[in-house]
RNA sequence: GCCGACAUAGCUUAGUUGGUGGAGCGGUGGACUGUUAAUCCACAGGUCGCAGGUUCGAGUCCUGCUGUCGGCGCCA
């Protein structure tokens, strides 16, 4: 049963005048009533077989005849290269129509329906989202997406850091102010997680160096083309590091994802349309480092409205950012703007530590990180100064009362690094069944 | 939470100052032995999102509702 055949291989060459078992779905389907031609989809391609009524005879030519887009099918035949458009085709002797589709309601996704779309993922799209994977603009997302979420283990991985895993019910928040999902929990309320970090605080002492990649959750009413209410989330933390140190790895898993994506998914960045220098300039050249009050500087150079204290929202990033061609860390935030596990800088308290990426070509901040505030003392004062319940954050500040030490972290959001690096006009694009403030189906 | 658009066949859409809703794709039937979004002929397919209102007459104008999309804020 097990398929050995592949439609990515026959394109290659490796099954020229070579006689086939090939199992795929019928991507398209013409000809006449003596000979059709038969472009069949597997993972790997598109391959157009040659079905011919006097080779495999009347009762299998009406079978495949009457074979609509995406019936599964399983062909024998003769591999032959040719000039043709394909460059490789199937010369069928025998099929099996093995999964039909009812005319009744046929595969409904045309070509029209795609091009209106134009990666905007009409509605329609969305419901029918199970039929649009098999596209081939969805199915190339999903294989970068996959390299994507390789690279990043590979890149933690290659530096010894350990993979480890956090609750996804919780029972406070870590980012202040925002919305949590409330779930139901044996007659008690319980959250789905924003983020990791504080059970990754917890592990720090005993793994020191640790990453993860696991969905998280935020109940934000977002409507814009960078926001899910389930995403997924890179999170590192280490042990001894300073904000630079956490930026250094920041800018290498970036660099690494890019190189990565470079060499496994060249064709398949440019059958979506990217530019391919952008990617490897990515890759290849260093991330500026600018402090918040240089950046709020340069803002009111150019004449936009902005006051210190103030958080860079994502209509001054824009400005900002588009000048740059690499991605630009964004460091040194008023401590005012910032949550309390940022830790506030020894020189000058009126900062922290912390640092935010900021993409190009105006895909806005893509990391999030910086030092944590390690000592009981300074993590109390802070709790307090937000007017948080110190109860809430006993697990958090009792680990800084068995030998705490300097660390830090930072979070990626993996949806918005695939969305920025493939150039994608919204994260819906890149996930197979995204999930917003009005969605959760199918 | 705030602001702004949109809703016509399975899909993508046209529809002029209000006057009998068209097309392409897809489907069905037929023709065709090398097609590349195949081509050609024919047929079927519509509560114009829902509910009211104005009018002799509403897909078109008005009100409300629902749904969807985009932007802001917040963030990754």
């Amino acid at each position: 049963m097990a398929k050995d055949t592949w439609i990515g291989d026959i394109r290659a060459g490796q099954h020229d005048g070579a006689e086939v078992e090939l199992k795929g779905w019928v991507h398209r389907s013409r000809g006449s009533n003596k000979i059709r031609f038969v472009v069949l989809r597997d993972s790997t391609g598109t391959l157009q077989c040659v079905v011919k009524r006097d080779a495999v005879g009347d009762e299998q030519f009406e079978a495949m005849k009457e074979a609509l887009i995406e019936s599964s099918v399983i062909v024998h035949g003769t591999v032959q290269a040719t000039d043709r458009e394909h460059g490789h085709e199937v010369q069928v002797s025998s099929l099996t129509i093995v999964g039909p589709v009812n005319p009744d309601r046929p595969f409904p996704i045309t070509e029209s329906a795609m091009e209106q779309a134009d990666g905007g993922e009409t509605e329609f799209l969305l419901d029918n989202r199970h039929l649009y994977l098999r596209t081939g603009r969805m199915t190339t997302m999903l294989k970068i997406r996959s390299t994507v979420f390789g690279a990043i283990h590979s890149y933690f991985r290659d530096l010894d850091f350990t993979e480890y895993q956090a609750p996804n019910f919780v029972a406070g928040a870590v980012e202040g102010g925002s919305t949590l999902f409330e779930v139901p929990y044996f007659g008690r309320k319980a959250y789905l997680t924003q983020s990791w970090q504080l059970y990754a605080e917890a592990a720090m002492p005993a793994l020191e160096r640790l990453y993860t990649i696991a969905p998280s959750f935020r109940a934000e009413k977002s409507r814009t083309r960078r926001h899910l209410t389930e995403f997924w989330h890179a999170e590192m933390e280490m042990a001894w590091s300073s904000n630079d140190d956490i930026m250094g790895h920041g800018e290498g898993v970036v660099r690494h994802i890019a190189r990565s994506l470079l060499d496994e998914n060249e064709a398949e960045l440019s059958s979506i349309g990217r530019d391919l220098d952008l990617v490897a300039n990515y890759a290849d050249n260093p991330y500026p480092r600018m402090r918040y009050d240089e950046a709020v500087e340069t803002l009111q150079g150019m004449g936009v409205e902005i006051e210190w204290g103030q958080d860079l929202d994502y209509s001054k990033e824009k400005v900002l950012t588009a000048d740059f061609d690499v991605p630009h860390f964004l460091t040194h935030y008023p401590r005012v703007a910032k949550p309390f596990y940022h830790r506030p800088d020894p020189d000058d308290p009126k900062y922290v530590l912390c640092h935010d990426l900021l993409a190009p070509e105006g895909y806005g901040e893509i990391i999030g990180g910086g030092e944590r505030t390690w000592s009981e003392s300074e993590i109390l004062e802070r709790i307090d100064e937000e007017g948080n319940d110190r109860e809430a954050y006993e697990f958090y500040v009792d680990i800084r009362r068995y030998g705490g030490v300097p660390h830090g972290g930072f979070g990626m959001g993996i949806d918005r690094v695939c969305t920025w690096l493939t150039g994608s006009d919204h994260i819906r694009e890149v996930i197979p069944f995204p999930r917003d403030s009005r969605r959760v189906t199918p």
